[in-house]
DNA sequence: CTATATTTATATATTAATGATATATATAAT
DNA sequence: ATTATATATATCATTAATATATAAATATAG
């Protein structure tokens, strides 16, 4: 059973007259007529019954009837929202981003997005970083939202789209919390409480790096992977802890941060892809790079 | 745009390689490739993207290829359904019926083909009598309970289902209420309701002659076509009224039903239909018999 | 009751589509 | 560079679809 059965059957059905059919179809009658019976042969069904010099649907073909119109109306939508897609202007993208992204600037590109694509759906996934490169090259997803530095793997492009610097996490009741900023050497003898390098490698590197360069060995007291698990154990006035700026608008009982001196615009997020990449994803870097 | 199509692009998505997906088929590779390119063209589309010496599914191709596999299953159903109505498995039949065949044999027949055939659906439309011979002939019904007697319109075919007598209903505080009967005689000078002439020609006649073979000419105070309507116009003590003996189940307050003497096993129900009728109205006639 | 018009079915020829074989082209892997 | 693997293209064969002519059936008209 082919469309082309169908479409004939619903043009005789809707004139209840072969000529007519075939007529409405550019087609002779006599393969309309061979046409029916292939179909009627194969549905093992008669969907005419051929009264006098005329015919009558039966049951089965009002019942074939019906639903044929449905198929038609769903292949055509079918037709134009694979279109669509194929073009970029309909389709999912899937990003994937790390916790603390979800304050700052995913949520304005991903809106900026929807408002200007509103046919494109955007899929929004929470994941720790290491499992978002991953699924990228997987194809499990299409962007990632990451911190930088990072080591990028094989196959990857990255996109910055914002810059900040490390903070230093305090307690109130801390002799620090009282000081317009910190600096490396204030935290010598201090409990440091950071991330734990699997969690960023590149980053972890970047900052023990910043330590090493003014001759300081932080003493880290407690290892979180979580920057909202950091702030608790900062809040329980465990240690110091070391955090990205974006970390000041989350307000948090008892805890106040400071800048760190010599830590400046050393981070941010940014966003990482394949290099192969379909319009919609193009479309999406692009329009990141606007906001 | 043919199931074709359809069908090997699900081939080749699911294998991910012409070849392979060819082979499955049963056709060489270069149809397959020409195929995939007629969709393509069509579609205006790539639904793969020939990468290296491999391919890789396109966004587009993925939303289709999960469209087509529902298209496929969805046809399959239409297919198995069409072949089940055409067999008479399965499919609609139409009922009309007056409003006083909801007492009695009806819904015994109705509940027990509903039992029987349960893929068979019974849509069921409560008419007066003269539309519903009209509506079977137009094929808007396939089935129409009616009052015997009858006149039987031209293509139309009869079986009685049951056999009743007329009733006198009569008013609690009618000198005639506490009689066990009465005669035709009994009406002569009473103010008598009955159904008006239109509603049931037949019936009409048939009480009529009943009244003449008595001499009884009788005074016919009000006319109403529902049975309902007759019975609480006797209620409020207009007259007497002459109902079928069904009418007898229906317990109104003040209404005493009488047998009339004469008249028994007159009237009844009975189901009219086309001569010519499919599988599933034969068989519910059929089935009728026994009830 | 025959003749005619109307409609679907069948026979045969033609045309178009589908498919097979051979081979080109491209590209990973060795 | 060579080989193996995979898709694309060219050409021919086969099959399916369609057209023309005509038959068969049956309402309708005269």
């Amino acid at each position: 059973m082919e469309l082309r059965h169908l479409r004939y059957f619903v043009a005789v059905a809707e004139e209840m007259n072969f000529h007519r059919a075939a007529k409405r179809l550019n087609i002779s009658q006599p393969p309309l007529s061979l046409a029916i019976k292939q179909l009627e042969d194969n549905l093992e069904t008669k969907l005419f019954a051929r009264v006098g010099r005329g015919i009558e649907i039966t049951p089965a073909g009002e019942f074939l009837l019906e639903r044929s119109h449905k198929i038609f109306t769903n292949i055509e939508k079918i037709r134009t929202e694979t279109k669509r897609i194929g073009q970029g202007q309909a389709g999912t993208i899937k990003i994937g981003f790390i916790s603390s992204a979800i304050t700052g600037v995913l949520q304005n590109i991903v809106s900026a997005h929807r408002n200007k694509f509103p046919l494109v759906s955007i899929e929004m996934e929470q994941l720790v970083a290491d499992r978002i490169a991953d699924k990228i090259l997987k194809k499990e997803l299409d962007i990632g939202v990451v911190r930088t530095p990072m080591y990028l793997p094989q196959g990857l492009k990255i996109k910055q789209i914002s810059k900040e610097s490390w903070y230093a996490a305090v307690h109130k009741k801390h002799p620090y919390s009282g000081k317009k900023n910190l600096s490396f050497n204030d935290l010598q003898d201090q409990p440091v409480i950071f991330f734990p390098r699997w969690n960023g490698p590149a980053s972890y590197d970047q900052v023990m790096e910043l330590f090493k360069k003014k001759k300081v060995s932080p003493h880290i007291v407690q290892e979180a992977p979580e920057q909202m698990t950091i702030a608790g154990l900062v809040a329980s006035n465990i240690g110091i802890g070391i955090v990205p700026e974006c970390m000041k608008q989350i307000k948090i009982k008892d805890v106040v941060h400071l800048p760190l001196k010599g830590a400046e615009a050393k981070t941010g997020f940014a966003l990482i892809y394949r290099k192969q990449q379909h319009l919609l994803v193009d479309r999406f870097l692009q329009l990141s790079q606007g906001i």
